[in-house]
DNA sequence: TGCAAAATAGCACGGTCGTTCTATTTTGTG
DNA sequence: CACAAAATAGAACGACCGTGCTATTTTGCA
């Protein structure tokens, strides 16, 4: 990824269709074997990743496959780009269409859902990368926690501006909202892909609509049994 | 365990003390090794804690630390119950002295959060076995998921507990409430120990309180502010 | 104190791991 | 087509792993 690009004298200058570029066959099958770790790393972990099954499933021999990232921290690095890039994709892209305030966040919390339930069969690396890197500074850990960073600061900005937008009450705590969701999707991660208890989702659902709730214009001034009328599933 | 206990002829009986006996030396060894393989446990996970390490650690050697065992998933296993022996023995058993409803569900939570103070720089079994163990079938699995189940039993007792002494709206989702208050843990865990973002453990006391306040009396059909009156810290 | 039994040590095996080094094949291009 | 460069293969390395086997030491009791 990185030698190529600055030494050669910027090959692709000499055609710059850009993204339709035809790359060297090298980039394309880093680019492969990247996307079968990502998968590997779902459902065995970012530690359980070893170079010898990578390159059994690739069909290639291993020092055929570490010769693309010349480590094996350089390969986790690797899949946590990519894996962020796919995250991005699925559940940041499509809720910033939709317009500030509660719209985008709940957008934001329903492309969660969805993601989650094709993780509860494979893996999430955001969950099990922190337990694995934990107290293990290094590369790995600072790439993990500055994509966990990135897509918690989204979070963070969609409740604030939910509240700008007066979506939310104005003395709601935007951090104490992000930390509760937070705390939803870990829960649901975890009982419904280790304890395998069915109806997790919905209650993760449910939370969230709590968590809204809570923090609506009605409760503002005083929380006087008046204004929860518009939720009918809390009479 | 379990070969010189069946094998023997009731050793126990000829010397009927019980809890003080005079343990072989075997046996003594043997729980002075899980102690230390429960602390390497926690920092490295179930996975990560290896009969190397250990007899390292003991000053044994491998084969020494192995014969106890008979094989690493029985040392797991054997890890997993002296860590839920703790477990209750620091949170649940306190909790059972204080009076049923909001104040035994209070003492289970801080409790916990007096742990978690602990955990955040060593680590949480249940947590980080959770994510090892998470599709891979097993004894070591069984152990885990049964003994998570107990004590997320034991939660959900206490707030259905609490609904039958008035604390808690008769209307509230004891089950919905477990899964909310165990999003807080986790969420407090990854944030605290992996983000090692300060102020969380006043985030995770927070959403405590919120869910309480949610599911109180004050919010029941009629707000009749009687029946909550005998706990101050909950107007 | 002696002696069986229990506990521990020492050693070796096969396996997987990440990594390195050196061929060999494949690719892109003049 | 030829030829340099890029990509891949193959073998080997030292390290650690769990486990089995066989001494050797230590223990507890007659």
């Amino acid at each position: 990824m990185s030698s190529a690009a600055t030494l050669s004298p910027l090959p692709e200058a000499s055609e710059p269709k850009g993204s339709g570029r035809a790359l060297f066959k090298g980039q394309q099958t880093k680019q492969a074997i990247v996307q079968a770790a990502v998968t590997l790393s779902t459902r065995l972990g970012l530690e359980g990743l070893s170079i010898g099954l990578l390159a059994e499933v690739m069909q290639m021999s291993k020092s055929g496959v570490f010769a693309h990232f010349g480590s094996r921290e350089e390969l986790q690095i690797s899949v946590i780009d990519e894996y962020f890039n796919c995250f991005k994709q699925e559940i940041f892209f499509p809720a910033l269409q939709q317009p500030r305030g509660l719209p985008r966040l709940r957008a934001l919390f329903d492309n969660w859902m969805k993601r989650v339930a094709v993780e509860i069969q494979s893996g999430c690396i955001f969950i099990s990368g922190a337990v694995e890197f934990d107290d293990r500074p290094g590369p790995v850990r600072d790439a993990l926690a500055h994509a966990v960073r990135q897509w918690q600061d989204a979070l963070f900005r969609a409740v604030v501006q939910a509240k700008e937008c007066g979506h939310l009450a104005g003395q709601a705590d935007a951090a104490q909202i992000a930390f509760e969701i937070h705390g939803l999707i870990l829960a649901l991660h975890y009982e419904a892909r280790f304890l395998r208890k069915p109806g997790s989702l919905a209650q993760a659902n449910q939370g969230f609509e709590n968590i809204l709730q809570r923090n609506s214009q009605a409760f503002d001034a005083i929380p006087s049994s008046a204004g929860t009328s518009a939720h009918p599933d809390f009479p």
